[in-house]
RNA sequence: GGGCCGUUAACUCAGUCGGUAGAGUAUCUGCCUUUUAAGCAGAGAGUCGCUGGUUCGAGUCCAGCACGGCCCA
């Protein structure tokens, strides 16, 4: 295939010409004195004569070659920015230039020598001497269209970011997020913790987990769906407060919206409550957003989401009878709710509970409907089992979602810390589980013995840290903010 | 899991009614010392995703499979 292509034979034939030559084809023993950003900035702070004096020794990528047979102009790049480089045989000798010319886009090279401006007004870098710091066997996609095969882009990501500079963008912001929220959290006295990615037993969400076995300790044990349990451990430890930023595991379908491996940020406040995590949440969101964009509204898929605030505040009960046309006598009904699920064209699996035909109804019905901030509120105890009940009314728990875009970003809820409840939550699980439920908790002693010796009053919340991303780089499918999503295996 | 669409040169894409493979970029050769999608002249480059079927003949029609995209679940 690609391995006898032509342009790929006749490069390695330039290597093996290049290597003929006694031309080292990988050398690491060049030494940059200058990024190209620090040039652009010297550039800027100097005038005249000093800006045409300095020698920078700079190292990059070829991204483009235009040759005049015995002058060349090359564009390169490297970390912090692109830079034409004019590389003159008077300038250079005959014979470095010769052995310039067989260079190639692609190539890594060191080029020293000064800047000056060309005719165009273009700053440039006026080669002195120009090495081969690595050869290309592979010629990059093309210069014009990039890359576009979205397989490719993903396969093969590394040419993805060498040649779609807004694909480098999305990477670079994801990264400024996160550190974002670590700032916030750190700044408040949050703890940045490591929890079990590998647990005996999963919990912490509703999901099916990934199985693996440790041989040595001939145990089973899962890929985690959440770090709830362990996080809350660490409460009952005396971390009144903590955070951890890392990934979750879901063994479900794969779409735009799911990839199996996932980032969430978790966090927990001792003595908060949910109203306290609404307000943080607000504070955080905005702040992060406008730490990374520059200000506090941007625009997803269109609309137009603004994040200054106060957010709005809706009940699941009003949320569904209003947006979702779903009244609330309909739900203990639940012939009724599956009949308007099929009628809607959502596909209910025979174990679940009202609880959870109305969640899913939710989500298809009105979620899509919620663009701006909001904080849905008013969750019933069934669909959530590790949440404190609500004082005012036990059969509701003290709990949150936040939606923005359409989607659920956050969900967050005073914790239950009443471990004679939580064990019977639990067992509530274990009957939907052997009625069938995969996705339903499994039963945890060890938690509900940690309990027991004596979790203060907290509240914890989730964020869906890719989810997050793709609203603030305004990406459609979580593919465009994960570096390597999941594929299946390479067809032919 | 279902529906629709896609897979042709290294990359981006054409390919009509079924008649034996095209362009641009890249590559190679020649000319060219301030260009920037440099230019001019010439050349080479293909398992048309895979496997079958229909046909005198398949990139094209049919079936199955693989991989991907979008939508639905």
């Amino acid at each position: 295939m690609d391995e006898t292509s032509e342009v790929i034979r006749q490069r390695r034939e330039k290597a093996r010409a290049l290597s003929d030559q006694n031309i080292e084809l990988y050398p690491n023993d060049f030494k940059v004195s200058h990024t190209i950003d620090a040039v652009w900035e010297f550039i800027r702070q100097r005038t005249g004569a000093e800006q045409g004096t300095a020698v920078f020794a700079m190292a990059g990528r070829i991204m483009a070659l235009r040759s005049f047979g015995k002058a060349t102009f090359i564009h390169f790049r490297d970390y912090t920015g692109q830079l034409q480089a004019y590389i003159k045989r008077d300038e250079i000798g005959k014979e470095q230039y010769a052995l310039f010319k067989q260079f190639d886009v692609g190539d890594f090279i060191g080029i020293t020598g000064n800047v000056f401006q060309t005719r165009t007004g273009e700053w440039t870098l006026l080669a002195k001497e120009i090495r081969l710091l690595c050869k290309a066997i592979r010629p990059l996609p093309e210069k014009f269209h990039g890359l576009r095969d979205p397989e490719k882009r993903y396969r093969q990501r590394y040419l993805d970011l060498v040649m779609n500079p807004n694909v480098r963008d999305i990477f670079i912001k994801r990264a400024r997020i996160i550190e974002a929220f670590r700032y916030f959290l750190s700044e408040r006295g949050f703890l940045e913790v490591e929890t079990p990615m590998m647990q005996p037993i999963p919990g912490g969400a509703e999901a099916t987990p990934f199985k693996t076995f440790h041989d040595a300790l001939g145990m089973e044990l899962f890929l985690r769906i959440a770090p709830e349990l362990y996080l809350k451990r660490l409460v009952i430890g005396g971390f009144d407060r903590v955070f951890e930023v890392n990934r979750s595991f879901r063994n479900e379908g794969i779409s735009t919206q799911h990839n199996p491996e996932f980032t969430m940020l978790e966090f927990y406040q001792a003595y908060a409550t949910y109203e306290d995590l609404m307000s943080l949440t607000e504070e955080m969101f905005r702040f992060v957003t406008k730490r990374v964009l520059g200000k506090t509204h941007f625009t997803y898929q269109g609309n137009t989401i603004d994040m200054s605030g106060p957010w709005r505040r809706l009940t699941l009960k009003d949320a569904l009878r209003e947006l979702g046309g779903i009244e609330p006598s309909m739900w203990n009904d639940r012939r009724c709710l599956l009949d308007l699920a099929r009628s809607k064209g959502v596909e209910i699996r025979k174990a679940r509970r009202v609880g959870k035909i109305l969640t899913k109804l939710f989500d298809v019905l009105v979620e899509p409907q919620l663009i701006e901030p909001t904080f849905v509120v008013g969750y019933p105890v069934e669909i959530s089992p590790l949440a404190r009940r609500s004082s005012s009314d036990p059969n509701m728990t003290e709990r949150f979602e936040l939606v923005i875009g359409g989607r659920e970003i956050a969900n967050g809820f005073s914790e239950l810390n009443d471990p004679v409840d939580q064990k019977s939550r639990f067992l509530d699980q274990v009957v939907n589980r052997e009625a069938g439920d995969q996705e339903a908790h499994y039963m945890d002693e060890d938690y509900v013995m940690a309990l027991e010796y004596g979790m203060p009053s907290t509240a914890g919340e989730g964020v869906g840290i890719d989810r997050f991303v793709k609203l603030l780089v305004d990406a459609a499918s979580i593919r465009e903010v994960i570096l390597f999503p999941q594929l299946r295996k390479a067809g032919h």
